[in-house]
DNA sequence: GACCAGGCACATC
DNA sequence: GATGTGCATGGT
């Protein structure tokens, strides 16, 4: 809906460099190669981090963090490995998904599969069964380095809570709300998200709709 | 034991 | 087009 307020649309920036000034760059994604990076993405969705991490070091372990044995393995063997991730089997689904569009459409090539126009690219992503808006943009953000601003439930949460946005706003329009305010500029996109999730899992525990006494305060007015 | 965590697809109305 | 439900482990 059109729930944004005028010095909401100020505040998308101001937030950003209060965020930023006490917090400092937050060095994401936390994963070390792009295929690493797009597994976590997927891996992370409805899911905390530390489930995420665990799933990960199996699939190393396992020798599976590499797009062409994760290609080839038994989604049993694969939903097996992730299980701390929770949602094993549709996750494996979903990876396999991934590889099988990787090989059948890019050739196998992560370098194929990020090059180009970004719509494009977003397009391409969705037509993969479990990728959906936030793991799309996250893909296209951390393992690209292209300009599309994450939206996750943190994000929702803030805007709403700080009556930036309805409560019916989708996920489109609350990102066009940080696009549209912000310099298109990926490193700032890469920030901020992260410092929204950073401040969020450690200021903002609980998804009831009110939080008097919300430390975000301090940096989000 | 209740609640939550960096979503998404699918069924049903 | 909106709303509801299944998926599942692990931490607080």
């Amino acid at each position: 809906m059109h729930c944004v307020k005028d010095n909401g649309k100020k505040a998308i920036s101001a937030w950003y460099e209060s965020l930023f000034g006490a917090f400092g760059p937050q060095g994401w994604w936390p994963g070390r190669t792009r295929f690493e990076v797009i597994v976590g993405a997927i891996l992370t969705q409805n899911t905390a981090w530390i489930n995420v991490e665990k799933a990960i070091t199996r699939l190393k372990r396992a020798r599976l963090l590499v797009p062409r044995r994760m290609h080839a393995v038994d989604v049993a063997e694969l939903a097996e490995q992730i299980r701390p991730a929770g949602y094993f089997n549709v996750k494996a689904k979903r990876l396999k998904n991934f590889t099988a569009h990787l090989f059948e459409k890019h050739d196998g090539s992560l370098d194929r599969l990020l090059r180009g126009n970004t719509a494009g690219l977003r397009a391409g992503l969705l037509s993969v069964s479990g990728i959906g808006p936030e793991t799309a943009d996250s893909i296209l953000l951390y393992a690209g380095g292209h300009p599309e601003f994450v939206v996750d439930a943190y994000t929702r949460r803030i805007a709403v809570r700080h009556g930036l946005a309805g409560e019916d706003a989708g996920y489109e329009e609350l990102k066009s709300l940080f696009m549209e305010n912000l310099r298109e500029d990926a490193r700032v996109f890469n920030e901020y998200h992260a410092l929204i999730v950073k401040t969020g899992k450690d200021f903002c525990k609980t998804k009831k709709p009110l939080c008097e006494s919300c430390p975000l305060k301090k940096f989000l007015n």
